[in-house]
DNA sequence: TTCATATTTCTATATTTCTAGAAATGACGA
DNA sequence: TCGTCATTTCTAGAAATATAGAAATATGAA
């Protein structure tokens, strides 16, 4: 039996992961991203949902796409966005409950691994 | 039927629980904190783990414990640390996959929710 | 080519965060 | 009280982040 934690995601990954999610302009832009659905939304109208204007929508874009958690398609002259790939979701929130949490619903034990 | 998401937590605190684990440095101290079982540790033991100094783990400690995410009781002159909070990592971790995720393991279709 | 639209890059500024050394505080023991 | 240990507060500098206006770029239309 061996460790099935860092396949996911490791320390250094995770905690960018969740610097993109640790504002609240990109966690808004998450949202409503997410429930424009697999469609997307423009940048223009991204920015005229959430109130940010185009050049911080882009600079917000960025960081959450570089932690995998939107896509950007071009279309025409125009840029979609696309919420999130599910699996880095499950990803995340797999290391919070794996790595982070003393999860204890499955054997009410601690994992004792040892680390440095 | 209405929505069951916000009663978790709101964007803005969601944000700043994700900005508290948005640090290499924060994140390997809850790792440290979770593994190390309900005892928790203290400031000291936990700086000897993570090679982080005193002051800036009181720094780290702060947010953290913000965030809800971990706790300090003193014990005679020294500080336990003990790690998180299941039940904020389960919130977080819900949220994540409700409010940010366009859960598509239940229909295999995203949620076409109109917001705004 | 020229114009209009959509987005990004450039630039700049304000703010926050990270990090830790030094000094201060709190708690215990003699 | 005095000394010691554990932690926090103070302080400060470096680095990162947030934010957006202006200019530049890319695309499409005429």
């Amino acid at each position: 039996m061996k460790h099935t934690i860092e396949k996911s995601l490791d320390v250094t990954r995770a905690a960018s992961t969740f610097a993109a999610l640790g504002s609240e302009q990109r966690l808004l832009v998450m949202r409503v991203l997410v429930r424009a659905g697999p469609e997307g939304l423009t940048i223009g109208e991204l920015g005229a949902r959430t109130g940010v204007t185009g050049s911080t929508l882009t600079h917000h874009m960025k960081i959450l796409a570089a932690a995998g958690l939107v896509d950007q398609k071009r279309e025409g002259r125009r840029i979609i966005c696309v919420g999130v790939d599910y699996t880095r979701m499950k990803d995340i929130a797999t290391f919070l409950l794996s790595e982070c949490c003393a999860d204890s619903s499955k054997t009410g034990q601690h994992n004792e691994a040892h680390n440095g």
